[in-house]
Order: C-alpha cells, then sequence, then structure tokens
DNA sequence: CGAAGTTTTGAGAAACCTCAACCGATGTGG
DNA sequence: CCACATCGGTTGAGGTTTCTCAAAACTTCG
C-alpha cells in the first residue's frame, strides 16, 4: 500500500475567495504586475525583519510562517497552504518589515502582488477592503485564542487540538491518513514544545488508538475521541 | 508618604491619534453619534460571545479584555488604557460577535460610537482607513510576537517583561511606583499563571532589590537589570 | 468593625524539559 | 549501486519548573 502524503493540491487566482470582490478591471490589473515564483522545499520566502514590499497569495504547496523566539527556538505560527495570503502586515507598516519569516514545508508556487497595486485596489473598493480587514481581525482572534488556551491547557490536549485543526486544513486520505508532510520538529513547534514531548505525546494516542503512526504519516483513527481530549 | 496608584487619566477625543486623521466634518458626524458611557470598577462592558454593534474607545481609566479558556481560567489579552480601541472586530465579522469579553479595571469612561457611523468613515476617509488596518495588523504581529515568548520563556522572564511594558504601558511616579493598581490574579493571567507562582516570582524580585512590593504597589528599583531578566 | 476578597507561604505532585544515546530513513558521491 | 554521512525519530533517566491544595495573614470596603 503506497500512502502517498502530498497530493498536488493547486489554485488558480480566480478560485481565490478574497480576489472575488474584485472587478474584472481589477483582476486584469492583478494579473498584469503580480507574478509567480517558485519555491523549492526548505527554501526561503523571506526573513522576520527584512523589508518586503508586496504580498504573497500561495497557488501551490505549503509554506511555514513562523517567528523565532529567544535561545534560537522557533514558533510555526501556521502552515499557508494555497489560497491564503501571506505578508499583508508590509502592506501597512510604514518600515514594511516583515514580521514572521516563511519557508516552503515543500515545492510550492506562490503569487506575489506588488504593495502598490494592492493598495490601489484596497483604495478604489471597499468590498474588498472590508473582507481584507474581517481577514486580518479573525487572525488576531486566532491568536488570542490560540493563546487563551495555550497558557492553561496540557501538552496533551494541545496536540490533540493541533491534530484535528490539520485534519480541518489538509483533509485525509481514503485511510484517515493527514494529506500533509510534516516533521515532528515542525508540530512540536507548532505547539509550543520539543520533539522529544511531542513524540510522547503522539506514542500515547497510538497506544490509545486515536491515530496511526506509520513513518512519518499520521492515521486518524478516532477523531471524536481526540475530539474531546482536545477540550475546544 | 502616600503612594497613589491611580492618578486620573483621561482624553478628548480629539487627543486620540486615529481620529487626526479625519476632517472636521467627520469629527462632527462622531459627536453627533457618539456617546459617552460610565463604568463602575469591576462592571462589564461586553462578554465574549454576545452581539456587538460598535466600537469602544476608552477616554478614561482602564479597561481589560479577556478570553476564558477551558476550566473557566481567563487569560488577559490587554489592559486599554485612554486612547485605545476595543472591539473593532466587530465592524467586519459577519455576525458582529465579540472576540473578548471587557472588564473595568477602576472607574472608566469610554466612548461608543455605533459601527454604521465607523464603517460610513472608513468608506470614505482612505488614509483612516489604512491607519485602522494598520492598528489591526499591529495587533496580529504583537500577539503573534508574544506567543513566541510565551512558549519559550520561563514565568520569570514573562513577568519581568510584563512589568517593564505595564510601565511603559501606564507609567511610574517619581519614586518609581507603577501608576496602576492590578491584582496578583490579573497579573497572573496576564503571563499564564496562577497567582502562587507569580507572587513567587514577586517576592524573588523582592529578594533581588529589582523591585519593591509595598502592599499592591510596584516600585522599580532595577529596570536595566528587568531588561535583561526578560531577554526581550 | 466584620465580612469578603486577596495575598502569602509551605509541602507535595505533576508536567515537561534536558541530555544522551541509539535507531532508522534518506540522500549523496565515488 | 553501495558506503557513508546526515537528518529525523525514538527512548530512557533525571532534573526543573510550575501547579495544586491547604492554611494562615492581610486588605479593602460597606
Amino acid at each position: 500500500m503506497i500512502l502517498e502524503a502530498n497530493p498536488t493540491r493547486e489554485v488558480k487566482l480566480q478560485d481565490i475567495k478574497i480576489l472575488d470582490y474584485l472587478s474584472d478591471e481589477e483582476h486584469a490589473l492583478i494579473e498584469e504586475h503580480a507574478h509567480t515564483r517558485y519555491y523549492k522545499k526548505r527554501s526561503i520566502l523571506f526573513h522576520e525583519g527584512s523589508i518586503n514590499s508586496g504580498i504573497y497569495i500561495v497557488k501551490k504547496g505549503v509554506i511555514k510562517t513562523y517567528k523565532v523566539g529567544p535561545y534560537g527556538r522557533y514558533y510555526i505560527i501556521g502552515l499557508m497552504k494555497p489560497g491564503d495570503i501571506m505578508a499583508y502586515h508590509s502592506l501597512f507598516s510604514n518600515r514594511s518589515v516583515n514580521n514572521t519569516s516563511a519557508k516552503a514545508c515543500e515545492d510550492s508556487e506562490v503569487c506575489y502582488i506588488p504593495n502598490s497595486i494592492v493598495t490601489k485596489l484596497l483604495e478604489s473598493n471597499w468590498s474588498f477592503t472590508k473582507k481584507m480587514m474581517e481577514l486580518i481581525s479573525s487572525d488576531v482572534n486566532t491568536s488570542n485564542t490560540f493563546l487563551t488556551g495555550f497558557v492553561q491547557k496540557s501538552l496533551r490536549e494541545r496536540t490533540a487540538e493541533l491534530l484535528l485543526s490539520l485534519k480541518e486544513d489538509f483533509g485525509v486520505d481514503e485511510f484517515g491518513g493527514l494529506q500533509l508532510r510534516i516533521t515532528r520538529k515542525d508540530l512540536a513547534c507548532m505547539v509550543g514544545t520539543v520533539p522529544e514531548s511531542l513524540i510522547r505525546v503522539l506514542a500515547d494516542f497510538k497506544r490509545e488508538r486515536l491515530v496511526d503512526l506509520v513513518s512519518r504519516k499520521i492515521i486518524f483513527l478516532d477523531t471524536s475521541e481526540l475530539r474531546k481530549l482536545a477540550n475546544i
């Protein structure tokens, strides 16, 4: 049995929801000025603190955004998948400095749109702007909700929660296998722990028949029990 | 010696930075539709999950915004002071549901502006909108930065960091005393711990002559050492 | 002044981290 | 195509941090 972890996922610009709010002319403007960039697995899109003058829309692949904390350890803020927008902060920050770093988890394709173009669209199209603000403010909420859970949940609960959210975001194949290839270290960085601790929790989950682990593949066996455990 | 913890702090609408971007007419529109609300210490402004159709601008006092996690413990997202804007999420969320709860830490005064008015301003005034987006996206960054630090810093480091940021936000009197009256429990909720643990850290700081503690008053003795400790 | 809420301390337990070693997979160059 | 190097995964032992529970002392406010 072959368990393929990385099915090709791809979206076209016209399939990206937030761009629905644009007129044909505006779409044309984007087509004219945006360009596609290709990133090999493990290559860096941008670094936290570096100057950036455009936004990125993921078309294919998976990109992790992260921040490096003291002691050099890093925390993964999110895994961006096709349709997701990155680096929008640079639109408004006067210094256009990136708040996070971004790295390709697999070979990826992103659409880069210069800030000047996006700003033009925002200025002229209120429903687009409103959608954008909604998106950003929901990111605030996501962070705060996560933080609230984080400060009082055990690693076990957080890990269950992470697995469920990965299932939600990336889906599973016919055998219940998560459609995402990700290292233990990255999983650990997403729940704010070290790989050793994460591995122990996963091993517990396997022992309890909540998931199965076949090399790097995670197979969901009992989602409803996981959900109880996650305490969402 | 009298150590007064709560000097009257107050701002007028015209002193609020984000409103600088409005024209005289727009200011008039706000004056017409906004109204001031008064909240007694410990009273609730709004609850997470409840419907809300306006934004709040703090004019006087201190308001804490917080979320309740599983097990009923809560996490304080921020202390809002005069000039700060709350509940902006309700502007964009289609259901206008509050993401956080808000409670007055002392007798406070806030200006309530209905969403319909704010939306009108956003639609017609791009620099105001831009400023607003900047504000929101900087909140995203604040949360993520905090989260990144949180997941890998010790309680001691986080507490040092909290004290410094309170000093920054609320200032100190001539004796180095923090101009904010706050309970140990609230301090604990801001660094994601329980009061007992926070108290022990504060007691350590006192023993090390970094701060002095006179009842609920926190007096800064060695800010630079605290800064080293906070590892920012 | 007294009730209620808040702060402090202590003891013990639990969760999680660190370090170190080892295994297994993956990839690379001769 | 194999040997080796590298990286990721796993396990164990031991230590540290932080939490829980309980009791006592102190503040605040009506």
